[in-house]
DNA sequence: GACCGAAATTTGCACTTGCAAATAATAATG
DNA sequence: CATTATTATTTGCAAGTGCAAATTTCGGTC
């Protein structure tokens, strides 16, 4: 196997590019890149509970626990009690939270234009399509291998 | 923007997937993911010195002197001082190193031939490549942006 | 309507991380 | 060849992270 060739390797390096590029922004209003995600898909998505917006954002549970501690004493976030349920909380964002993003969210839309900028639609799309199958290929809780070769 | 097609989003939930996948493996056997990337980087390129080892493989610089002691500690790697440069340490992996990374190995490729199950030889080529032509898009110390719409 | 297992979220704890400063060695300049 | 700038790596510190256990609430059952 050659190491330029192995996904998770590709993927990684680009991932951590994104972050680096997107840090001093985030730096500038005072937002980890934690935070940016929740920011992103509760803008997107609107009120989450933390379960379903850590599977969004792929941020352990525990620790978006604790992101959303942060974002609520930066008045990014607030926590409403869900009335059906009330072990549940509805994650939202606040308007100071909505205006926080709409401020970053142009300068992320260029970082991704900046990096695609030689990219045809067609093979934006293909990339977006098949990076969706491979997360699709990845997905849930798959079979571990119950062999014990590597256990010694 | 559509969250499902912001790409640091794709590539984020896919790279923190390829991570919750192998970890099962990497527990096996007490190597930890950030120990693996460098295991991996070390088997396929060589000894390296930290700073190359830290483009590598994406980990920060002090972060990864860090990995290395700890992977120092189990006795999968080697810090060699360069002879021409007595600031500089080549990093090599020790026998163990190597039996280890071997041990992971297969499971990695089996990993990966399972999330691409359905991808064609064509499919799977252009993925590579447009990850490739991404990172090569977000490449290096490009100019930051200098306004200061963010500042207030 | 008390009891028991399951679900949503938080917390204790030990470890990891990144930034900026410190250290150590080299290269360049006068 | 002393001095200063530069490069490679490590460390102090404050903060972030993940696991497993604890907490709170729900749904069903007797």
């Amino acid at each position: 196997m050659e190491l330029g060739a192995y996904l998770p390797y590709l993927v990684n390096r680009v991932g951590q590019r994104f972050i680096s590029d997107m840090t001093p922004v985030l730096n500038k209003v005072g937002v980890d890149i934690q935070s940016w995600r929740v920011l992103i898909a509760l803008y997107q998505r609107g009120g989450q509970p933390v379960g379903a917006l850590s599977d969004l954002t792929s941020i352990n549970f525990s620790t978006l626990s604790r992101v959303l501690d942060r974002m609520q004493k930066r008045d990014l976030v607030r926590r409403r009690r869900d009335a059906d349920d009330a072990r549940s909380f509805t994650i939202e964002l606040t308007g100071n939270g909505r205006g926080v993003t709409e401020k970053i969210l142009p300068y992320a839309a260029e970082l991704e234009a900046q990096a695609t900028g030689d990219f045809s639609e067609a093979e934006l799309a293909t990339l977006r399509q098949l990076l969706g199958k491979l997360y699709a290929g990845l997905d849930g809780d798959r079979e571990q291998p119950t062999d014990d070769r590597l256990a010694g």
